[in-house]
DNA sequence: TCTTGATATGTAACCGGTTACACATTAAGA
DNA sequence: TCTTAATGTGTAACCGGTTACATATCAAGA
């Protein structure tokens, strides 16, 4: 790799010269401009940025953070980021954390002591850490932080009354929920929708984590204690398919004896028998807001923090029945 | 962000004998050793990794390449990297490139100039660009290149051939196949395994690409054209999905009237309905694998360059039938 | 003609670590 | 007692950029 030093003995000019040169600043003559960029060219020069993040304490870096790349609802969201990322000359740097602490806390000193820009934090952690204390540009994403941190979700409390609805519309008359992890906030608010909107259709609800294996041990429970019902919102579509399944172990058929919502919007929920209805987060659209509002921040554009909530829809698949008009 | 010369002016020393401290070199007197680790708990000074780089000529980071974490196969694969990476100290960038060389080689010198230690490719590319000019530690994930580079991968012609041997073992006669992607050479191994070992009972075969959509496609092809077969082999998960939906869709019983195996082993397949029989790459242990070969690589412990291959086994879910005997 | 500001360029300090080298002290062995 | 090696510590160069500052030239305006 060719130094800047090289450069400019090539060039005939002083390091200076490269310097502005290569990031458009001060003033070159044009002479001197061509000589260096031919030095350039021939060297096949790229500025060393290590050196250069050492003087400007800017490493063009963004630390993700989130609980666990293999959750299928993390990768869209770690694409967008890396996308908007890396279209504005940043790379990222990947943290599984698992929702530890520890580990959280670890991450958070590696990534200061290598001067990443800014944070971008996927994680539903409610004991949020010294994030506070930590003074990095960042913004919270699918996540809830009471402190003057940047958050950007989407409205789980609209989508679960968006799921009630649909259900009843669609016919059902008995609702049966499965909720989420009682820690994650915005999980939380889809179930506090669906309850407002079922009202007294509900007859039945049980709770389970996003792991699949504890999803079918959700729903054998709901069978066993609530059945029958015929209509069913799951706090993500993992769970959704989960209830598909143990649906079809019991022969009962979706859509015409049960229907099914999920909620999220991964790929999964095309993949399942019957496809699934589900309520769909804008996943890449909230990486990519987040991603720019971290620029912003990076760059001081807009300082105020602020909770930027998105919209969610309704995606129908073959889970539900035909809406009645 | 304390610097080691205030560490050193605190503790009485000089930097030098804050950096024998933190590095664990040279003579140090206790006493010495003592008072610099007062002033470092003092100050909670952690070392800059920026200017620890530019003069070691090494960051402690390592650059994942892969064509898209969307995809399901890969962030397990991103995740085993990530944990043995950071269990020896190193972050991991990540890229994705969509199988673009432009993009690619964009990030080959966004990586280069930020003084990446090493890579980890996981790209099924076969046209390999400058990687070989590159003087960067690297390691080949999931794919097979000629030249001077390490790869680990699974042996998806034993897999091939594991899947024929089972579908026949469970009763099939009458065998089908969809294959992966033509330009993929650890994809069309599994093909070239299960042609060899179906033999004469091959009664149909297709191609498809990755993405559900086009294995719907791909699914309904071979149906229209093949059927009647009571045996299929995908050559990935997703893949098998589809031929799973498309056979509820037809009304045709799995694993009663036909059998599917799908290959990789990811979440996806249990989650479908029946939960699907599969060949089980090791993919965790590969990225792992992968990611200790690198660092071992990076600390030049063994220059030889290899192939490493991981074995690969059945996992038998219910879209096959119980093996005779 | 003199002043002034725009243009052009180089030197050296700086970012925060690591380490070669010089120097001093002390203990062990001859 | 004299050598010699081990131990302990500080100074300054170095990694490869960026930029403050000094200096020089030149054209325009007074």
């Amino acid at each position: 790799m060719a130094t800047i030093k090289q450069v400019a003995k090539q060039a005939n000019v002083s390091v200076a010269t490269v310097s502005r040169v290569m990031n458009n600043s001060g003033y070159v003559s044009d002479e001197a401009r061509e000589a260096v960029e031919r030095a350039i060219a021939q060297l096949k020069y790229s500025p060393n940025r290590v050196a250069r993040s050492l003087y400007k304490k800017s490493s063009n870096l963004i630390g993700l953070i989130m609980p666990d790349i293999t959750n299928p609802f993390f990768p869209q969201l770690a694409r967008a980021i890396e996308d908007v990322a890396n279209q504005h000359g940043y790379q990222v740097v990947l943290c599984n954390t698992d929702e530890q602490l520890e580990k959280e806390q670890t991450y958070l000193v590696a990534l200061q002591t290598m001067h990443v820009d800014g944070l971008i934090i996927t994680t539903n952690h409610s004991h949020n850490p010294n994030y506070e204390t930590l003074d990095l540009p960042m913004v919270a994403l699918d996540r809830i932080v009471k402190t003057g941190i940047d958050a950007v979700v989407s409205d789980g409390y609209e989508g679960g009354k968006l799921a009630a609805e649909t259900l009843l519309q669609c016919g059902a008359t008995k609702l049966a929920h499965i909720a989420g992890p009682e820690h994650l906030k915005t999980v939380k608010r889809r179930t506090e929708g669906f309850f407002e909107a079922a009202g007294a259709h509900l007859v039945g609800a049980t709770q389970s984590s996003f792991t699949f294996k504890d999803a079918l041990t959700a729903s054998q429970q709901l069978f066993d204690q609530s059945w029958p019902f015929d209509g069913v919102f799951a706090a993500n579509d993992v769970i959704a398919a989960a209830v598909l399944q143990e649906a079809v172990r019991r022969e009962i058929r979706v859509p015409e004896d049960l229907q099914v919502i999920g909620y999220d919007g991964i790929e999964l929920g095309e993949m399942t028998s019957p496809p699934l209805t589900t309520i769909v987060q804008p996943i890449y659209e909230m990486g990519r807001v987040a991603t720019e509002r971290l620029l912003d921040l990076i760059d001081k554009k807009d300082t105020q923090a602020k909770e930027i909530l998105l919209p969610v829809s309704l995606i129908e698949r073959q889970s539900t029945k035909r809406k009645e008009r």
